[in-house]
DNA sequence: ACGGCTCTGTTCGCTTGCGCACATACAATC
DNA sequence: GATTGTATGTGCGCAAGCGAACAGAGCCGT
């Protein structure tokens, strides 16, 4: 199942460790292929893996009255699924729903563990992503708190195209209202409007981004923030 | 301003450290007294000190547009106000707002990256809080999007209580709709229906908690997460 | 005792989003 | 090409919360 190359390292996180450091670490990791709707964890499940994304996409999801579900978190390339385990935490307080299909380098909750302890590099790279992705659960709070449906799709549509580096996305309306937190029709409702003015088209589960700079306009501003938070994150590497 | 007796730790994640170790950080930690409304840091700040809250109560809230707020997280003993700092990030992403007056020890940034880097121990205990925390504000992002005003008052007036150790509240609706991100009118509606049914009482700035258990009834079953969450921490200590 | 200030109570019209129900498309399969 | 399943469109009545405005009530300083 491995098709390391490792010139060409996809996750970010891994990308930033120093070359000695990765290929030991490396030998630990398994690629392995992460499909549409695949649950990681369950809430309170224990982490059995971790995961660095290459070109998949998960979402961290707060399950709430055994009904509603709301994201909290988008993980892509830049990140790490399973950060509690760095934090000395052995369950996961989110549902990890694969969100887009693509491949993901994994490692053993075990080792990651020792790998951890043993590497100041990795320590750190995890513990700056772990300060960004705890700035992207709080932003989206108040984005879902107070924005409406409409500029709430519009950001969303935008990060996870930054992150799977695609206009092309694959999911329902339904599904998006699981991210989103609202019914179904309110998602249509939505991407009704937005395709009216030829921002978006869709059909059937899958969306095309026909105007990214047009869809800035009408999302809210936590997508530039959430541009920014990365950006930083790039820099500092 | 220190009144240190050592043997009256309240700072549960100070007191959790062995002895040796908080002897050593002790010198570097000064008692300060943090008044109502006080703003430790604004979003993008400097973390210049890291607290330890005594008895005093510190929120965290997300800024939105200019002009709402919405509390992501709330810091009593339980925690620390600064946790980017142990993540290598040295500005919070947050506004940390004194909600509870009281009392807190203090350590500036300096001092708490040397103490961190040779603490395995208060690496250790600050991880887990890191960890409850995250879990705390991803359940406060579902809870301020899915439950009605009045729940979560009652919730946050619960884990209010829970934090400073008493039934007498000092908060005016203004600042109670601050908190839950919502008008001040609607906060005088929720509390006034709580009031009628007699849970609480209140008059111009203070809120006197009269039937908790009744007040647990109405509230989310966020506020039994939040309990079992520090539940756990207690034990894990 | 008075005026001013802050906090709380109440109202009005409006928008968003909800729950429910059903109508229409498109896709796949046999 | 008829059938079935899934995805999207639309309508209805309803509730929560919004923005704005104002009225009363308690507290303070002078």
């Amino acid at each position: 199942m491995k098709i390391g190359n490792q010139s060409a390292i996809q996750n970010r996180l891994l990308r930033a460790l120093p070359r000695a450091e990765y290929l030991r670490i490396e030998t630990k990791l398994q690629q392995v292929k992460l499909a549409f709707n695949d649950v990681l964890y369950e809430p309170g499940d224990a982490i059995k893996h971790v995961y660095f994304p290459d070109d998949s996409l998960v979402s961290l999801l707060t399950l709430v009255d055994d009904r509603s579900a709301l994201e909290v978190g988008m993980v892509g390339r830049e990140g790490m699924v399973g950060i509690p385990l760095a934090l000395g935490i052995d369950a996961s307080p989110v549902r990890a729903l694969v969100q887009g299909e693509g491949t993901a380098m994994r490692m053993t909750a075990a080792h990651f563990r020792k790998e951890f302890r043993h590497s100041l590099h990795l320590q750190n790279q995890v513990h700056l992503y772990t300060g960004a992705l705890m700035s992207q659960v709080a932003q989206s709070a108040a984005c879902n708190r107070f924005h409406l449906v409409e500029a709430r799709l519009a950001r969303w549509l935008l990060m996870t195209r930054d992150r799977v580096g695609s206009n092309d996305l694959h999911m329902t309306h339904e599904f998006l209202g699981h991210m989103l937190g609202v019914r179904r029709v309110g998602v249509t409702k939505a991407a009704h409007a937005l395709k009216k003015r030829g921002l978006i088209e869709y059909s059937r589960g899958n969306i095309v981004i026909l105007n990214g700079r047009a869809l800035e306009a009408v999302s809210c501003s936590c997508y530039q923030m959430d541009k920014n938070r990365y950006g930083q994150r790039e820099r500092k590497k």
